[in-house]
DNA sequence: ACTTTTACATTCGTCAATGTATGGTTGGCG
DNA sequence: CGCCAACCATACATTGACGAATGTAAAAGT
């Protein structure tokens, strides 16, 4: 095969990671061979020999073109002008997350970890989504108690209470969305139900 | 071999399907071969391919010792004592959900459907995964209209808000507690958890 | 312009898993 | 009581995926 200059080696490279992404996502990754990823971009394994060492290799370069959401999410809390708002803080963290989760390499990434790879390697993708899942809940408790600590939470209950409850919620909507993303939106609807669950939580007025 | 005798023989059967319920769940699903279940119940593969067709059959065989969850679930709410008190009634079944659930062949198949198999042969484990969730969607969003109508409900919330809250809660916590099942009891956390929305889903007195 | 390295393609050996065919023993029915 | 088929083990054939070795032609370096 001739050689490519370095940017078509690059675009080959990124080829090869999206029609990974598209066949792990449509066949599951343990049933989709080198082979079927390699004509998916037009090429043979041997181009998929020479950019990653193997199967493994290739799923971690495939992970890493996106970071996590929910650490991104706890980040993009950290706005002081929001201290004295914990709930609008954690609506607004909702918001971002679940705009970010609607570019589709981000779709694709989170729906084959949780939905169409078993363990593989090196790779757990169960201790994954309970590091995600401890990390979140842990921030939503942080925020939940600074809403109580400000009295803006019902007094009959507890922030770790609220905590938890919305961490199963947000964890419900995040699996049924990436289950099959065409069946709603998961900006709109998960602000729905963000913006409510958080109405139920403050204390009347 | 010798020829067993037919209670020996079920036996065996059943031993296999064990056996495939703990490899699978410990492997996942596509890195277990039928020699690893067979050895795991002290046989040959020989038996296997007596007794099932292929790994297909037999995961099939493994689904059909236990029946979905939701759907008895939908069956069980159907108490007509409990024809005024709507919610009552989803608590109650809900807790009955939990504790089939915490039965040990329960879980370790709803676990290895959920979190230890991807698209395999004719089965496919998300759809599933999306009937069930429309049905039990579909049975909350009917008894919380019915809660509605009763005035039971806080006037700013409305029953298929209510239920897709509920729904997701319900759906992420059945994900976090099959992820791994020592982290909590799904019957405590469960009811506390549904108990609390359904308080937050009242309407004040 | 010449060499070296890069970026793949092609081929082949290996191994694990599946599926099948066969054998052997005995339970259970006529 | 005899024989057949149930029940399982064993041996063999087949499949297909991986990974390494090799080929090769052009881009980069000098």
């Amino acid at each position: 095969m001739a050689r490519k200059t370095k940017a078509e080696a690059a675009a080959t490279r990124e080829a090869l990671l999206d029609a990974a992404e598209e066949v792990f996502l449509e066949r599951g990754v343990a049933r989709t061979s080198l082979e079927q990823i390699a004509r998916h971009a037009g090429m043979t394994r041997g181009a998929v020999y020479w950019h990653f060492r193997n199967k493994a290799d290739l799923f971690h370069a495939m992970l890493n073109r996106v970071r996590m959401p929910f650490q991104e999410l706890v980040e993009e809390i950290g706005d002081p002008s929001l201290a004295d708002a914990p709930l609008e803080a954690i609506r607004l963290a909702c918001l971002s997350g679940f705009e970010r989760l609607e570019r589709p390499r981000y779709r694709r990434v989170h729906a084959i970890l949780i939905h169409h790879c078993e363990v593989f390697g090196d790779i757990d993708p169960l201790a994954m989504q309970n590091e995600m899942a401890e990390e979140s809940c842990g921030a939503l408790r942080d925020y939940l108690q600074c809403a109580a600590r400000l009295g803006q939470l019902r007094e009959d209950l507890s922030p770790e209470l609220a905590a938890n409850l919305l961490q199963s919620m947000l964890g419900g909507l995040f699996h049924d969305w990436l289950r099959n993303h065409e069946q709603f939106s998961i900006a709109e609807q998960g602000n729905l139900l963000v913006e409510t669950q958080l109405r139920l939580f403050r204390r009347q007025a």
